[in-house]
RNA sequence: GGAGGUGUCGCAUAGUGGCCUAGUGCGCCCGCCUGCUAAGCGGGUUGAGGUUAAUCCCUCUCGCGGGUUCAAAUCCCGCCACCUCCGCCA
């Protein structure tokens, strides 16, 4: 949700926000239209409540013929208080259902147009050159099977379609990868968070992610509640309906969760392998600051991620998502990239969001400071997500022989190993 | 899952249909007093919305949602959360 007051000073910024994104702009005017009646049937309400308590305080003084003539008085009143409410509720309603629908006005600064318009920020490192190095580099699926780390067969034997086990140097892999990013939060100052993967629809709503990306979110209609794609939602709605004392900003959060996610639409991309699934694990940064420092503390998000590609040692560039990509929430977005050498792209493994006050409009999530209560800015980063990653480390780090090296910060992680060696 | 209980302003509590415009205490903020601090004294202290240039003012807010009534913190129904006990369980 955004500040309505934005679109009632300036209703064309919020239209060119639209076309930008390649929304519709209209429904910037449908909006006013729904606030303007909405207001109306307030006015209507409050003053014929307002006569109602009026009167009935006479009735409570009054006795025998002026007591009931005010009676008879105060019944056909209650009845159109009772109307006028009635209609307050449904203008209200449909104002809110408009406001939903709108999502956060990107930023200038982030590229016009749809998903292919993502201007590319930098490259950090060279993509490996295998034929330089004079061998055929193996898939992750191939090299997979061979270390014993990842189960595709049973995975879809067990659970069907873009579902794996983790084993062995697999799991151990992925246990690293969520230690050593944990580290790295804490020391940057992280509340480390384990929170849960199931939640009700208010959450949900509040992050977004009912809106374009409905389709993408299992839900479990028995108990009306939802599977989080991201421990971001979990760790928005934290805060919800709460006031924030402004010197306990910023607040920064690091949580590890499963993540789930239909991945509607996407059949037939990415079918082999385990880069595009149903159920990943992920270690997420998520602050809760102002406005005013949310630009800053989004670079420093960003600055959090390409140090964990330096540790991991993973080339990659960072895009500057384009507005029609950003999600209903974002203001604007980071993706880190990384190299996928039988690919031979580059390929999303972390992202970073401002949210802007967003989400804590709709999670009615405020900070208390000097001047007032107002709504704070929410933001959220990837460190690891882990199905990816282990596909770009295991496929990046391959050697001649079938083995794979364990990037040198890993290690300790890894009970000292240096590589992960084939079985078979 | 079953039975019972509880939910009022930051915290603690009062309030069983109109005198609630929700009282009191603590905490907190401002001021007075005072070598300093404490105490004492006076005032303020939920949040949202409407209106306004801003104030004033008005409406809503006693876990949430319905209902009864001219009128609901108060009566009725449903839901949620927490507590106690029983059952089951990693």
């Amino acid at each position: 949700m955004i500040d309505l007051r934005i679109l009632r000073n300036d209703p064309e910024l919020g239209r060119e926000a639209q076309r930008r994104r390649r929304e519709p702009p209209e429904l910037i005017d449908e909006i006013l239209r729904a606030d303007e009646s909405r207001r109306a049937s307030i006015a209507t309400f409050e003053q014929l409540r307002g006569e109602q308590k009026t009167m009935g305080k006479k009735v409570a003084q009054a006795h025998g013929d002026d007591k009931a003539a005010l009676l008879a008085r105060t019944k056909e009143l209650s009845v159109r208080v009772r109307r006028a409410e009635a209609a307050q509720t449904a203008a209200e309603q449909s104002f809110h259902d408009a406001m939903k629908l709108l999502p956060n006005l990107a930023s200038p600064e982030a590229p016009a147009g749809g998903e292919d318009d993502y201007v590319v920020l930098e490259h950090v490192g060279e993509p490996r050159d295998f034929a330089a190095e004079g061998f055929e580099p193996l898939d992750h699926v191939e090299l997979g099977k061979r270390l014993g780390a990842i189960d595709i067969e049973r995975g879809a034997k067990v659970s069907g379609a873009r579902f794996y086990y983790l084993t062995g140097p697999g799991a151990d892999l992925e246990l690293a990868l969520v230690n050593m990013a944990m580290d790295q939060a804490r020391g940057a100052g992280f509340t480390t968070m384990i929170p849960p993967a199931l939640v009700k629809p208010l959450a949900m709503e509040g992050t977004g992610f009912l809106g374009q990306a409905a389709g993408d979110v299992y839900r479990l209609p028995e108990e009306d509640l939802y599977l989080v794609g991201t421990s971001e939602v979990p760790l928005a709605a934290y805060h919800c309906d709460e006031i924030l004392d402004a010197a306990t900003l910023p607040r920064r959060y690091v949580a590890f969760s499963p993540c789930y996610r239909k991945e509607a639409g996407s059949y037939g991309k990415d079918t082999r392998g385990i880069f595009r699934v149903h159920w990943f694990d992920k270690v997420e940064m998520f602050t809760y600051t102002t406005l005013e420092e949310s630009f800053e503390e989004h670079q420093r998000l960003l600055g959090w991620e390409k140090e964990w590609f330096d540790k991991v040692e993973l080339s990659y560039r960072v895009i500057d998502t384009a507005a029609g990509d950003l999600g209903l929430s974002a203001q604007r977005k980071f993706d880190c990239e990384a190299w996928i050498p039988t690919q031979g792209r580059y390929r999303e493994l972390t992202s970073t969001s401002n949210c802007t006050e967003f989400q804590a409009r709709r999670l009615n999530i405020r900070g208390r400071f000097e001047d007032g209560i107002r709504p704070l800015a929410t933001l959220n980063g990837t460190l690891v997500s882990m199905a990816r990653t282990i596909v770009a480390i295991l496929e990046t780090h391959q050697q001649a022989d079938g083995s794979v090296r364990v990037p040198t910060a890993l290690q300790p992680y890894l009970q000292g190993r240096t590589t992960l060696e084939p079985v078979r």
